[in-house]
DNA sequence: GAGGCCATTTGACCCAGATCAATGACGGCG
DNA sequence: CGCCGTCATTGATCTGGGTCAAATGGCCTC
């Protein structure tokens, strides 16, 4: 048997083999049987930065995994006021089962490649492999400590400790690769000024300020606008607030 | 087989007989067996308000179902700001599943009914009935759209929405046997005015200020500071900003 | 039913962050 | 190269909600 599965495993199917989302993300789940199953009916997508991928209230009748790229989760008042719910990066699923249509808009925030494959064929997967459902369960409730996490900060934080807390995420997701003990850390922002503010609750201006202050106090160095050095995260840590 | 299932179903315990998450709660993805195999662990408990459930960073050995009352789940920051950052009502199941110790605190918000079971007993029955894992999967999902409804409220409504918000959430959950289609609302609030602010990211005497405003603009009637009369939901809705 | 203990309300003032208004810095395009 | 359009920064001012302080009102005990 267990050469048995030394041949399936060689024939996992092209597309997943080098795929974070076979790792980490749901399809880790899967036997090599189920996941050629699952990717003759996935399609690889590339999506560009600023696109939506899913509108408030509209249906929607497909899933991806994240392969690369953030994700931007945003809801939106009657009157314009905008709040971003939640980030995702590779590997993560994107998609609520189990309901027709979504509550939430998801945009790209940077260019993106994604893995989609029909609602349907993994709603029939899931039947058949409990391992799956326990997969997402595991995303889920990530997820809903991220955003519990998240409500501190927007009820509870300062400016200045709102945007130190928005670059250490973004520092430590960024990145699937990175050490999650490294001393420093580079990157670009996914988020325009705008979202940043939208994403903690303030107005564009605060968070220039802010990161301004974080400049100008070296904490932090900026290049274009969008891309980050933080040489020592420890001191972005102590503005945090946590 | 029908026959043996009604012979089952009678032999249900009786613990269970009148028991809400027996129903929509996460027991009833069980098979009448199944349901004796837990409810021989599982134990009533109750508890008076304010004592604490889980303490942050704590170990916990078992989980729960919310039988009656309202569990208050907070996170606290280093120098004792604190957070509400979810409510749960029967029949909640309660608990953080896969994770040796939680990062939040949960506390009875008021007088307090559990039909608590070992961790290990449930995790035993998870794996052989996937039906649980999927109820656990719905709740969780129900949660995290609850919790992001909220950072919108946290991140982008103004002290006034937030109340109003905040009274329509007590409103359409404190009794599990209220109509939703209802026009009026009569409850008792779960919480003290402090809770209330830390739950909506205010102070105490703000939510004072706009409480003392919904009654003199006659939205709402209050009675002995715990008691609420909604003549007219419409009219708290008109005023949440959603 | 007097006194004490809290929770809550109310008032006066203040400040962090919003709002309004320029100004600066790119990058794309004719 | 110069003109826009977009995004970000910076400055000046305003205000919603915080802070500090005092009054009010239950409710409990004695």
């Amino acid at each position: 048997m267990t050469v048995r599965q030394d041949i399936h495993n060689s024939s996992a199917p092209v597309l997943c083999q080098a795929c974070e989302a076979r790792h980490r993300g749901i399809c880790g789940a899967l036997d090599p049987d189920q996941l050629v199953g699952l990717a003759k009916t996935s399609l690889r997508r590339r999506i560009r930065a600023g696109a939506e991928l899913v509108g408030d209230a509209e249906a929607v009748d497909s899933y991806a995994n994240i392969l690369s790229g953030v994700v931007k989760l945003t809801k939106t008042l009657s009157d314009g006021r905008q709040q971003v719910v939640g980030l995702q990066f590779a590997p993560d699923f994107l998609g609520r089962p189990f309901k027709a249509e979504s509550t939430i808009s998801a945009e790209a925030a940077t260019d993106l490649s994604l893995c989609s494959f029909p609602k349907a064929a993994l709603e029939r997967m899931m039947k058949e492999q409990p391992g799956l459902e326990h997969r997402l369960l595991r995303q889920t409730l990530r997820e809903l400590d991220e955003a519990r996490e998240w409500m501190v900060t927007l009820g509870r934080k300062t400016a200045a400790e709102k945007i130190a807390s928005f670059l250490l995420l973004i520092a430590k997701n960024i990145d699937p690769a990175r050490d999650p003990n490294a001393r420093m850390a580079v990157f670009d922002l996914p988020l325009s000024r705008g979202d940043i503010a939208d994403f903690l609750g303030l107005t564009i201006e605060t968070v220039s300020r802010q990161l301004t202050k974080l400049r100008a106090d070296g904490v932090i160095q900026i290049e274009n606008n969008r891309h980050f050095v933080v040489e020592n995260i420890a001191r972005l840590e102590a503005r945090s607030g946590s």
